[in-house]
RNA sequence: GUGGCCGUAGCUCAACGGUAGAGCUCCAGAUUGUGGUUCUGGCUGUUGCGGGUUCGAAUCCCGUCGGUCACCCCA
């Protein structure tokens, strides 16, 4: 049987590997402040169709329960997030910080750094308007790249703002219900000929030249100066770049945005983010309103960067030794002791030490070669010295005579 | 979803019309109470799947499934 496409096995190895992204993630939030939540992994189609945009939708994994009700495997967090913190806004102090490690759906072609399933971090400040809050939620995601042995030569965070767009189209006469569709092109100008940009910008009476010249502009707007100020404050400045280019593709947002690429630009955006500042007054028909915004960072693209700079690769791979399977061999020399040797492995392991030993009869020699491959770090031999046994140190060979009974002390 | 390239042992690959191979891994022995080295031996394949051309197909052709890259979009 073929795996389906874009999902993975995760073999010993691979889950050591996912898992020490997932610890990561986890230890930053919470030195953040961030506290984690969950939500469901299947959600109604509707809480997706609702909000999330035209691009999601077409992607999302749904069928038909068997309660004829239609469902979706959840390709993003906000949504079952909104609906969470809207169900019961007034039970928590503000502002919200939460995140989330979930698993994501989406029914795409797989490509390097794009599977159908996938992790994500997911932080989000919710009930706060300042910038300060933008800033606060940048500076988790540039410290979560650092924690993994990233600088500032390694990525770059794009910051941009869908307000300063939005001002610019309304400077220029446009409507607020074309907004979207005005996003749309700019978010596509940098990689459309301009022939093309002109006359699609053609019906608001904007020029794709305009367009393109506030783009490479690097005059941070009101709101993002304070946000690069507070990063500067923090030593954390040589991480963000204004780039108006930064438009993302979902429905939401409303101020800030941003995307966090690597400087070798080898890979797909490692996180993007932004806020939503409607969004919890739209999920919720108006009962609750709070300001927030959020960011994603996914574990395959990170995966590839990590394994792309030898620093972060070594620090990946220092930490994975510390994921072996035993620390304390028992090698079992004469087969009469058996049942001294499990009293013995059971004693060890209720201590608190990882343990292991061969089920079968085995060979000395071959005992001690186990022990080496699972990468013990001490052998205890039971045999003729009982109810003595030799404690052997793997790494620099020195042996000792301890007594069986006191070993568990160790 | 559209287009280019690719699918051979668990892994990395060779053979490119004439009997499917190598390295690594794994298993056993040398070494019946002492280990990562070394040496010796051994296991593993409907050459992704289906059909066609041919005396003969891993090799050429078609289809299909999967991978990969680009477009698209983003984690």
């Amino acid at each position: 049987m073929q795996l389906l496409p874009g999902f993975r096995d995760f073999y010993p190895a691979d889950c050591a590997r996912r898992n020490y992204i997932l610890d990561t993630w986890r230890a930053v939030c919470r030195r953040y402040g961030f506290v984690e939540y969950d939500g469901p992994v299947l959600e109604p189609i509707e809480l997706y169709k609702k909000k999330s945009g035209g691009e999601l939708v077409g992607q999302l994994f749904d069928f038909v329960d068997k309660g004829e009700r239609h469902v979706a495997l959840r390709p993003e967090m906000t949504p079952s997030l909104t609906r969470m913190v809207a169900a019961r806004a007034k039970d928590f102090r503000k502002p919200l910080k939460w995140f989330c490690v979930p698993q994501f759906f989406r029914y795409e072609k797989q490509q390097r750094g794009r599977t159908r399933e996938f992790y994500q971090l997911n932080a989000d400040i919710i009930g706060e308007e300042s910038p300060a809050a933008d800033a606060e939620l940048i500076a988790l995601v540039i410290d979560v790249l650092r924690a993994f042995g990233f600088t500032e030569n390694d990525f770059v965070v794009r910051l941009s703002s869908r307000t300063a767009w939005e001002d610019f189209f309304t400077a220029r006469g446009g409507n607020p219900e074309d907004e979207y569709a005005f996003f749309q092109i700019v978010d596509k100008a940098e990689r459309t000929p301009i022939e093309k940009t002109d006359a699609l910008l053609s019906p608001f009476g904007i020029k794709a030249e305009e367009v393109l010249a506030f783009m490479r502009s690097k005059e941070p707007v009101a709101g993002l100066a304070q946000v690069v100020g507070d990063l500067t404050s923090r030593g954390l400045g040589a991480f963000v770049e204004i780039d108006y280019a930064v438009v993302r593709g979902l429905a939401y947002y409303t101020g800030t945005v941003f995307e966090v690429f690597d400087r070798g630009k080898n890979e797909r955006a490692l996180a993007g983010g932004g806020r939503y500042d409607n969004l919890l007054n739209l999920m919720s028909d108006g009962k609750t309103n709070l300001p927030a915004l959020g960011v994603g960072m996914g574990d395959v693209v990170l995966a590839n960067l990590i394994n792309d700079v030898p620093a972060a690769r070594e620090k990946l791979e220092a930490a994975l030794t510390n994921g072996r399977p035993c620390d304390v061999y028992v090698i079992i020399a004469k087969e009469e002791l058996r049942g001294e040797a499990l009293k013995l492995v059971q004693s060890l392991r209720d201590a608190g030490q990882e343990v292991d030993y061969s089920l079968t009869p085995a060979k000395v020699g071959k005992q001690f070669q186990t022990a080496e491959q699972l990468g013990a770090s001490k052998a205890v031999l039971v045999g003729d010295e009982w109810p003595q046994v030799k404690v052997k140190d793997l790494a620099t060979r020195e042996e000792r005579l301890v007594a069986a009974d006191s070993l568990w002390r160790e």
